[in-house]
RNA sequence: GUGAGUGUAGCUCAGUUGGUUAGAGCACCAGGUUGUGGCCCUGGGGGUCGGGGGUUCAAGUCCCCUCACUCACCCCA
């Protein structure tokens, strides 16, 4: 053996374990049932993407944490960032895909960041997006699955956070701060919930924006009641701005359509403090936040109308959401929302009790798998002290015992490894027994 | 990219003003138990004290450098 090496992983990045992958699998499983449940079609896309693909739709920032490196060839390409910039490009790629084009994909992305609670450098994220409806009804459809994702997982204390770009466009505009401060009185107003008004007072002022735009800013930042009374207000605000009109217009449609689809109002929230970072969004944007614990946002996604143009020549109206799965996972963990149980796949273990009843053990396990029962066939060296060992630190549920005494009956013992029982069934009930005793361990 | 913190067994950590052979719990392995896991008892394996240098009769402990990790900011899922 050559020297061993210590065996390390690239930062951000993680191994999922069996026990963790059963977690994740579970969640995605969900996710997948209502993806499909509204109509949505799977797409998959590689890993790598020419360079010239992923720069420069995202915006600087994104940019900087993009993976970039040449390949044998010289040529120029990167690690997807997101999921919509390849679902862009897919769509500009296949113009035959009929519109409007309901799609998801669930997929790794990666990102050039520096780790930290919630955050890694690949992660997978689950993408709905609808291509070629430029209606409030199509970003109606994504808030809705939105908030069935996360009841479906036992999520009750959510907020989905919408806004609009456009009524963002129109509050710089009256305010008379200047549009090429846009991006900056954006950013600034984003950090309400971390700083406060006086902060966001503070940032502005601090970005060379006049006092009495600063001022007016506020002003209009100061709603209160419920949704569609602050969207009347800050309507009443931007009375000067043709854009800000036609954002307050969208989001009033949006909002009846939301009352259709029956979300309860505590769940979605008109906030005119939602920015979102990156450059593509167009129209409404939205973003969920959950209270405990603090880890950011959970789901986030817009409008984005003019991206695909960038790849096609021809504009196609797009929105769509991404379901952060990590983050679900991690808030999942630590309120402890996980069904009990969920160690294993595995339904039965074989016990082998020695060369010379393994045949009866191996047909025995047949007879189960053909019955469509997750079955595990010892394989290892050690005594049924140690099989049972196997099946209790692996969450195994039930335990079959073939050994002598049961093969010359023709019958099994069947254990349930949490309470101990056993029972003793000849070998054609043993099916019909396992098939009974499952769902009362699950 | 900016700032702060932490590095001792696989994991969580203890280790006195610097003082002999570096400990505990959990985990792991074996036995107690040749047809039965968890609980219990006994035993065992496992450490370049992150790495390098310095001070000292003596460094896990003090100093310097370095690496790694964690948290926060920015941004985001």
């Amino acid at each position: 053996m050559s020297k061993k090496i210590t065996p390390r992983i690239y930062k951000g990045t993680r191994d999922f374990l069996p026990e963790q992958m059963v977690k994740r699998n579970y969640v995605i499983s969900i996710i997948k049932e209502i993806f499909e449940r509204y109509g949505f079609e799977p797409l998959e896309t590689p890993t790598i993407e020419l360079w010239e693909t992923l720069s420069g739709k995202y915006g600087e920032e994104a940019d900087r944490l993009t993976y970039r490196f040449t390949d044998r060839g010289n040529r120029e390409v990167g690690l997807r960032y997101d999921l919509t910039v390849p679902l862009s490009r897919v769509v500009a790629m296949y113009p035959q895909i009929p519109k409007p084009f309901k799609r998801y994909q669930i997929q790794p992305v990666w990102r050039a960041d520096k780790p930290q609670k919630g955050r890694f450098r690949e992660f997978y994220q689950c993408d709905v997006d609808i291509v070629g409806s430029p209606s409030m009804l199509a970003d109606a459809e994504i808030i809705a699955i939105i908030y069935e994702v996360l009841q479906s997982l036992n999520f009750r204390q959510f907020t989905i956070r919408i806004n609009h770009r456009k009524i963002l466009f129109g509050i710089t505009e009256v305010s008379g701060a200047g549009m090429e401060k846009e991006l900056e009185v954006c950013r600034a107003i984003d950090k309400m919930d971390k700083i406060g008004m006086e902060g966001v007072k503070e940032e502005l002022l601090k970005r060379e924006i006049s006092p009495e735009a600063v001022q007016r800013i506020l002003d209009i930042l100061s709603t209160s009641g419920d949704n569609a009374t602050r969207l009347q207000q800050t309507a009443a605000h931007l009375q000067a701005s043709e854009v800000g009109q036609q954002g307050i217009r969208e989001m009033q449609e949006l909002f009846e359509y939301l009352a259709l689809y029956q979300i309860p109002e505590d769940f979605v929230q008109f906030d005119l403090y939602l920015s979102r970072g990156l450059d593509y969004y167009t129209g409404p944007i939205y973003e969920t936040v959950v209270r405990e614990p603090r880890i950011g946002s959970i789901t986030g996604g817009g409008r984005y109308d003019n991206l695909i143009g960038l790849f096609s020549g021809q504009d196609f109206p797009a929105t769509g959401t991404t379901i952060g799965l990590e983050r679900i996972i991690t808030v999942m963990e630590e309120l402890n929302m996980f069904p009990p149980h969920l160690r294993t796949p595995v339904q039965v273990l074989v016990t082998v009790f020695d060369p010379n009843t393994l045949p009866y053990s191996i047909a025995i396990a047949r007879e189960l798998r053909a019955a469509g029962i997750r079955t595990d066939l010892y394989t290892g060296k050690s005594k049924l002290r140690g099989q049972f060992g196997l099946a209790n630190d692996k969450g195994i549920p039930l335990v079959v015992i073939a050994g002598p005494d049961e093969q010359q009956a023709n019958q099994v013992n069947i254990k349930q490894m949490e309470t101990g029982e056993q029972i003793t069934v000849s070998r054609e009930n043993m099916v019909q027994t396992i098939r009974q005793l499952l769902p009362k361990i699950n």
